[in-house]
DNA sequence: GCCGTTTTCGGCCCGACTGTTTTCAGTCG
């Protein structure tokens, strides 16, 4: 067993400590290896080229849809974008002996903590080496307590404003939500845009960054909008019922942070090039250089105004966003897919996939009532998913094994279906299937007799306990609930909860064989606090061929609404309205839940 | 350190802001 020695402040999200067994180092753990070192590259004064070329493997690394193990095995490492020889010897090395001698060589040379000073914004490579050699500090409490104590302000080209600055953010850091979960956030972002459309003139206006790429948390919230008259909308912003504080106001951009912590900016842009003020804004940072890298070679430079001519010195303007993706012979890319994961290739190729759309949503297949833990009639349920347009909604109350959630038994839930047959025939405008959320047991047996599950249209299983079993024995589990005959859907697959809950040690390649090979559909779960599958298992998923299924897990009729999340989670994932089995006709879907004959 | 419809060597993304300067270093998105 190896520890790094890393730093432990609790501000700190990426530096945190990790243990590191042998044979079984994540991704994510190789990846946080190789970002300290392109971090302690930067502070030695290393060419930035390296630094990048670091930093480029890691992130690949990070969103590697399959584990490194499993490249080091088939000795495929270097197939990983910005992987080449001496970052493939250095990750095998750490996966088969937990450590990686340069890291430590590398790390021995600088005082301790010192990478944890580089999480406070203002605070670069540069500063914190002085701040570390200078003035001793370790940490960012270290830091807070220096400056209070005046011993950071007046050394050279560190003054007071720059001093009260780093303060300023070390005390926000305490006080700040981290990341925002896009459940919280995309409404918040409307709800915004609607009080700003009601009192001012605007023209376009539109929330870009990660929200508009629907990633599942966000950092904060950009918006953009084009108006005749940007003082006046930035006053109007500026004074919006959500603010608590503005903390930058200009003639056409202003900061504010609501009442919920989130910090929002409001940019007024020129009409003209409303287009690539918005591509640019709406990132990723790597889409961004990616495109810039390959228009350079075309002669080309990019930037948030424009595409210029290096040749001629002539720049174009865009007021459309597609036509900035055009010029440069691309195939427009949506937003979910800008994130630098071959996306540019493919649109250059024109194969970019045609993604699945709301519009393309035929029913709900997890859906709860007043039956278990929901709050709302079968009826009114089944009205709502009418009047959102779908053909069918499964009821999938929980089993008796979820005792706290009211869980159905077998009489109870004969009952149910009997009623939902009854409603079925009253209800013209949309088709109720029966259905059940089932817990799997801790040894993979489900919680409720076959002859039951027989009677049912739709079966989705869960876990929801014994949750800390190891990956061993929980993968064990999940194969044999899928191997069920009945079994359509597993739910949440792994159990996430954002910032509140881990998901559970599962081993996603078997799972997604084994859905392949039994037909099992896999649910992303649409409640904005599990996005479960979560982005990556989708396009990992949907490439091994496996069949997703989108829920949104409502226990109300308000949350019928969280499809729009599932979508842009699956949209993410690159998935065609044919990966998802929910965009089914009720003919069509009626068929493949019976494909077992059951 | 990576990588190739200019290249196996010589390149490698762009602009703005801030504070501290008197021409620009550092940081950020």
């Amino acid at each position: 067993m190896y520890r790094f020695q890393l730093g432990t402040s609790v501000i700190s999200l990426r530096h945190l400590e990790c243990e590191v067994r042998v044979g079984t180092m994540k991704n994510s753990e190789v990846a946080k290896v190789f970002q300290d070192i392109a971090d302690l590259l930067e502070i030695k004064g290393e060419s930035p080229f390296k630094v990048r070329a670091y930093q480029r493997g890691a992130r690949s690394i990070e969103q590697l849809p399959v584990q490194l193990e499993q490249l080091l095995k088939q000795g495929q490492l270097k197939e990983i974008p910005g992987v080449g020889d001496a970052i493939a010897k250095k990750i095998t090395e750490l996966l088969t002996t937990g450590r990686l001698e340069y890291y430590e060589k590398l790390r021995s040379e600088f005082p301790e903590g010192l990478l944890t000073l580089l999480d406070i914004p203002g605070v670069g490579p540069k500063t914190a080496y002085r701040l570390s050699t200078e003035v001793g500090v370790r940490s960012p409490e270290e830091l807070e307590k220096a400056i209070v104590e005046g011993r950071v302000a007046g050394l050279f080209r560190l003054g007071d404003k720059t001093v009260e600055n780093i303060l300023r953010h070390l005390q926000a850091l305490r006080t700040k939500e981290q990341r925002i979960p896009l459940g919280v956030a995309l409404p918040l972002a409307e709800e915004m845009m609607e009080s700003l459309q009601q009192r001012v003139e605007v023209h376009d206006l539109v929330a870009a960054g990660s929200l508009r790429r629907f990633k599942d948390t966000v950092g904060d919230i950009d918006l953009m909008c084009t108006s005749a008259d940007a003082g006046a909308v930035i006053e109007a912003f500026s004074a919006l019922p959500q603010v608590a504080e503005v903390l930058a106001r200009g003639g056409t951009k202003a900061s504010v942070i609501t009442d919920r912590g989130i910090q929002v900016d409001l940019r007024v842009v020129d009409e003209e090039s409303f287009g690539s003020l918005l591509q640019h804004f709406t990132g990723s940072k790597q889409h961004n250089v990616a495109l810039r890298e390959r228009a350079h070679r075309a002669g080309l430079k990019l930037s948030e105004y424009g595409i210029t001519d290096v040749l001629s010195g002539g720049m174009e303007k865009f007021a459309r966003e597609e036509d900035f993706y055009l010029r440069l012979g691309l195939q427009p890319i949506p937003p979910e897919l800008r994130e630098d994961m071959g996306e540019v290739e493919r649109a250059e190729q024109g194969r970019i996939p045609e993604l699945l759309g709301p519009g393309d949503v035929k029913g709900d297949l997890h859906v709860h009532t007043n039956w278990s833990d929901g709050n709302a009639s079968v009826e009114d349920m089944a009205r709502a998913a009418a009047a959102r347009g779908y053909q069918y909604i499964a009821v999938t109350d929980h089993s008796k094994g979820r005792g706290i959630a009211n869980g159905l038994n077998e009489a109870r839930l004969r009952e149910q279906v009997s009623e939902i047959r009854a409603l079925d025939q009253r209800l013209q405008q949309i088709t109720v299937l029966a259905g059940m959320e089932v817990d799997i047991r801790a040894d993979g047996s489900l919680d409720m007799p076959d002859d039951v599950l027989e009677e049912l249209d739709v079966v989705v299983a869960a876990v929801h306990s014994a949750m800390g079993q190891d990956e061993d024995r929980m993968t064990r589990r999940v194969l044999r609930a899928m191997h069920s005959r009945h079994v359509d859907i597993i739910a949440h697959p792994t159990c996430r909860l954002l910032r509140e809950r881990e998901p559970v040690a599962l081993d996603m390649e078997a799972v997604f064989r084994t859905a392949v090979e039994t037909g099992t559909a896999l649910e992303i779960n649409a409640m904005p606090a599990r996005l479960d599958l979560k982005d990556s298992h989708v396009l990992r998923a949907r490439e091994l061929g496996v069949r997703l299924a989108i829920g949104t897990d409502a226990h109300a009729v308000g949350h019928l609404e969280y499809m729009r999340f599932g979508v842009g989670t699956a949209r993410r994932g690159w998935c065609d309205p044919g990966d998802v089995v929910n965009t089914m006709s009720l003919e069509a879907i009626s068929a493949w839940l019976k494909r077992r004959g059951s």
